[in-house]
DNA sequence: AATTATAACGTAACCATTACGGTTTGTAAA
DNA sequence: TTTACAAACCGTAATGGTTACGTTATAATT
């Protein structure tokens, strides 16, 4: 989905340098479909290139969120990361069982700006939460 | 909205006491209608019983959660609770400015089950954020 | 009033995240 | 290719929200 993002074009074109550790955190989210904690990250980061610090990792995760090669999101008061693909607006169901994440892109935000009269609808954030079809399988 | 909720019956039925500080609690956040940090919740409370602990809040917090007199919602990477009002579902806006809340009903999680043909929508989170009438009107 | 289970207190631990001074490294210009 | 400099990284400690725990107090029940 994502395989021809050139990723070091990203960072050059925001004045960010290309790391050999920023291109292994981007291979690790590519090779991953689904959020990951910073310390997950940090201990993939870890093996690789030992004695490595969380600084790095968190600035790192912090700083491809911003310039949106990462999507970030809260889940039970950590933030977590995915790859992002980010060429149209979409939300996330997520698999509470394996983590796997799928794409929606039905958005009813127009609705719900029409339901609120009066008030101004800047963002919003969506997350479905369930069991993927290999998941369900699994419990049954 | 939420006038009519006899608290202390809720608490005595999910085997809770009724306690001072519980009802303290529930009337801070009946008076506004909006997220609010467990830390505010404290300072107010530690105005009330000067000297109360933070484990004390933070339980009654989650325990009010938990039998539903109190929503939880993740800001920024702490929690927050609001008041209630669990007649029906619903989802929240947001003000970013000064956190008032407004409800809406409209709510298409079958279109989004539809739309992911074989996996499972167990639950999902839903938040509007924008601007409420009065806050626009300040900017401006 | 006595009993018992729950709640609250005081305090410290826990853990994710952030901060910081010193060092290394990618990048671009000389 | 060398140099210069800003950015990235390291090691370590601090921060801050949240949770844990043994003891004491209090609500509810008999």
């Amino acid at each position: 989905m994502t395989e021809h993002v050139n990723y070091k074009e990203v960072l050059r074109s925001h004045n960010l340098k290309v790391t050999e550790k920023r291109l292994s955190i981007i291979e690790y989210f590519n090779d991953h479909n689904r959020y990951i904690s910073p310390k997950e990250v940090y201990e993939y980061m870890n093996a690789l290139y030992p004695g490595i610090s969380y600084d790095t990792i968190y600035r790192n995760l912090y700083t491809m969120y911003e310039v949106n090669i990462l999507e970030q999101s809260t889940f039970e008061g950590e933030l977590h990361y995915t790859i992002s693909c980010s060429d149209h607006h979409h939300h996330h169901f997520i698999c509470e069982k394996c983590g796997l994440i799928k794409v929606v892109h039905y958005c009813p935000v127009d609705t719900w700006q029409n339901e609120l009269e009066g008030v101004k609808i800047n963002s919003h954030k969506i997350e479905l939460y369930g069991l993927c079809t290999k998941c369900q399988k699994k419990i049954a």
